[in-house]
DNA sequence: GATATAAAGGAAAATTTTTTTCCTTTGATA
DNA sequence: TATCAAAGGAAAAAAATTTTCCTTTATATC
């Protein structure tokens, strides 16, 4: 598991064990949300305030480090900010995983047709995985 | 302006004034937050509860005649359902709009990649409109 | 290593957003 | 026109998020 320290400081914010915690518990799970990585912190450090990890959250999403992912009907889920990527979203069981999609013709061409200057496309497909499409064939 | 009394019934909806006008409201700005579709009401129906407001989002949300479109840092905004169809977010000056694209090679490819049996692809396109572009050039 | 200091943490309160409750009113149907 | 479930409004409650205020701590400097 990589080591943040370094990066947190490049981005200006001090290397707390609560928040390279968050860190590592985002980068593991690869994408949560505030509840879910709250309850896990607390196991961790039991006195942790939620308005810690909101003000953490917050800060980092604020310079980049942080993403936010909007999913409809859910709570937002935060993951690590990487190359851009799309997102899969399975409406059973609420698993969300990245996926490579080559977006450029999609954007050039919306760019192209509207007159906007695209900046980032955001795509999310919904869906059932492969394991939850098995559990519904019974 | 086209009248929604019998797709409200359609719906299992009586067709209230207060939600008449939502729908009015809504087809006529093309996507609105809860705040500005509020505010808007209240010019018409000056006792109208916001809680009315939420419960027949929700309701229409819910039989599916209405769609909440999530923005990256700003509220929901709703839109009638309407055909599959990509949005274009200006983060200069908050505008939303439609836009036709064709995602079915993208869809295919990624069920064929992943295994998911996708239902619904969302597209957001971040970036800035021509208007805002022109003002920004000066 | 000690120390100065700005940033971050925690607890609590405040604010904002959304939902629920409860009672009254009204749209749809007969 | 009468019936009744659905919907509206006001208020309260619940949920989500931010702010405040004071204490603690990470980090830079000596």
């Amino acid at each position: 598991m990589k080591d943040y320290r370094e990066v947190l400081k490049s981005y200006n914010l001090k290397a707390t064990p609560q928040r390279m915690y968050m860190i590592d518990e985002i980068e593991k799970s690869g994408h949560i949300d505030i509840d879910n990585l709250y309850e896990s912190l607390k196991n961790i450090f039991p006195y942790i305030s939620l308005a810690t990890v909101y003000k953490n959250i917050n800060s980092m999403i604020d310079n980049g480090f942080l993403t936010e992912v909007k999913i409809p009907k859910h709570k937002a889920r935060y993951e690590l900010s990487k190359e851009s990527h799309a997102h899969l979203f399975c409406i059973k069981c609420g698993e969300l995983k990245d996926i490579k999609v080559d977006d450029t013709w999609l954007a050039n061409n919306t760019a192209k047709e509207s007159g906007y200057k695209i900046t980032n496309t955001l795509i999310t497909f919904e869906g059932i995985c492969p394991s939850c499409q098995e559990k519904e064939s019974f």
